[in-house]
DNA sequence: TATGAATGAGTTTTCATTCAT
DNA sequence: CATGAATGAAAACTCATTCAT
């Protein structure tokens, strides 16, 4: 009485068979939207890669591009979603430790969501329905900068960093991590087996600076 | 029994004809390109803006991408080449509203090159031939970060600044303006009419915070 | 444990399922065909109508083309099948007031049936196994002319009309009517408020002119 | 300096280039549009037909319907367009022949367009273009009845034909061959070897109708 | 060397039909 | 038998590239 299921998921139980596929097609795209730009994955290198036939999407999703903002959202949501949870403890450690760290798990996050999110602009329209279904989900456009502004303001209330408002600050911090990120994804040949090592000094220096600012008079070796 | 040259050309005297094709291609194409997004953009449209014939194109260049990435190229040599020209000059006025002149002038370049950057990311071989492009000429990757450093290091020299390496300061104040800059060109909805102004408070925020730092003890309201 | 019946016809009872879901399936098949075209009229269309999965067609029908054609020679039996009965009984009233009513019977059913057979001749696989059911029907391709033709000739009993083979006469009567319902149906937009009016003009002009003639030496307004 | 010719053209000579293949693509249209409905051709099959290739099409035609609605309406213009040549001079011969001449001439024409026209009913949007570009040309809706109408008149001034409003008169005839043409048409399996002669007793029974009227009290075998 | 029509592989999408359940 | 998702062969149309002139 069921509907026969797709070839590629013979042999599979348990999952409702109405939306293994549909599943199966979002974990395709996201496979390949890993690799490929948005633009240049048509609908049948996703059916091939899903080793499925050419038809299928339209019995799940209402076009190409129904399929592809489902999976870039679902991409967005797990990889942007986890974010808050790798930032340290504010309070805990040493306040400059933390702050690279954060910086860090910022430079994780944006590697993770550049590459895709950088394919989207070239496609108003995609680009478009993204961003709406970004913004009916619980996942606003703060989802990455709102954690950061927290853990500022908490250790300013703990009182281990200044007054002022703590949300430029995040983005400054916000915004070195990607430029480091777009250098190296821009330029994959300057990676080297020392990479750690470099990129590692490139976040300290930034957040030391960030720390005790440009103005002169203060001594910034005291906390070094 | 010289080539005949072509319509959109005649006319016009003194150039070599070949090079003056290949030119009015190229600013064709850079005309378009700050209208349409590269991936849209086809041999057809090119070929009728620049009011010449479909093939011409093949006489010049050794393929659609070729003409681009040389367009793309030239493109950005001329936006970013003018940037440090936009940069005030240390010493003069105050350095706190030097700075902010500085973000202010990396957020036109960045506003000028990053949407058509970005809508390289979705066509990776153009994307490959550009950084190739861009490698082998004078124009490195520093090309928009370096007269930064240049500008805060003559302010550390006057003494306006604090010591300390000048880059992680400049990767802070760049990145922080791509950040505003992406955020505008993802989210135009959020352009309003007091616009200007609430960017340039960001702006100075950023500036003043990457002046002052985070770290506590130290009176950021002295220099506002 | 007798085969489940289709959702649709849950709760039904006396009616062999088998036939029923079959009936069920053509009076859909009728409505839709009202509607739209034949040619653009998809399975699944027509079982989100029937509200009935996209297979149960095949069980019931060889293919999409059987039960279309069921469908149209059922439809085109139950509206030809209804024409006689539609006409005036001869004797009755005056002569040219029943041809006018006959005519108007004609254009009637012509309306009900034109549009439908003219979308057949898009669809020759159709068309073809559409004549060879109406050819094994009792429905023959007389069935609209004959009863015309039997009217004609009690009239002409009856002394009301002259002598003569009166299938001519019917061919001319429900050609003009064919022609002027095909003019409405190519060109709604002559359709127009006081259109009943106007048609009626015509069908009595016309009957007149098949009443008296073309020859001369005729008084026509005599009967008028 | 011209572009290349298309293969299938390869080896002709004095036709303007540039408008050859627009000729010969719109003739192979109309030759597989005698063959097949106009639903059934699809861009391949021209192709194919045409000896060309699948893109050509649109190089000289916005669409598919474009290229379609063009040779529909050649076709039209040149089989409508010579019909009121092969109609009889009125007042030579005898009133019936004569008549008789036109009712085949009108058969002739249906006999050419009908097919065609029908595989319209079920492609509104072709049928729109269609009749848009048919009154927009010349050719108006009363191409085929007007020189009926004329014809008719004539003789009337002649006196070979009674007074009274030939138009309902010309709608009798032209859709008595319409019928008959149809009937042929839709049944090709009643032609026989004795086709002609049969069909012409047909239209001659029909004239002789028409010209004496059903109305009694008139001695149609008079003029018999 | 400029022209611009011809080429044909490639794109997204539809849909009649099948078939495991 | 009913179900309805899977199938895959079209469909119309696009476009970078070629090439006779």
């Amino acid at each position: 009485m069921s509907p026969r299921p797709a070839r590629v998921l013979r042999g599979r139980a348990g999952d409702d068979p109405a939306t293994a596929l549909r599943e199966h097609l979002i974990a395709t795209a996201r496979d390949l939207l890993a690799q490929r730009a948005v633009s240049t994955l048509t609908t049948r290198q996703l059916a091939r890669a899903a080793r499925v036939s050419d038809g299928v999407l339209y019995n799940h999703f209402a076009d190409k591009h129904d399929l592809l903002v489902t999976a870039l959202v679902r991409d967005y949501a797990e990889r942007a979603g986890g974010f808050p949870a790798t930032l340290p403890e504010a309070g805990s450690g040493n306040v400059e430790e933390n702050l690279c760290e954060c910086a860090r798990a910022v430079r994780r996050v944006v590697g993770d969501v550049l590459p895709t999110a950088a394919g989207l602009v070239s496609e108003p329209a995609l680009l478009h329905r993204f961003l709406r279904a970004l913004h009916s989900d619980p996942l606003g456009p703060g989802l990455l900068i709102d954690p950061l502004v927290e853990h500022l303001t908490a250790e300013q209330h703990l009182g281990r960093l200044g007054p002022g408002d703590p949300r430029p600050a995040a983005t400054l911090l916000f915004g070195a991590m990607v430029l480091l990120t777009a250098g190296e994804l821009l330029d994959p040949g300057a990676a080297r087996a020392d990479d750690t090592r470099d990129t590692d000094d490139h976040v300290r220096s930034v957040v030391r600076t960030l720390l005790h600012g440009l103005a002169p008079g203060r001594d910034p070796s005291a906390s070094s």
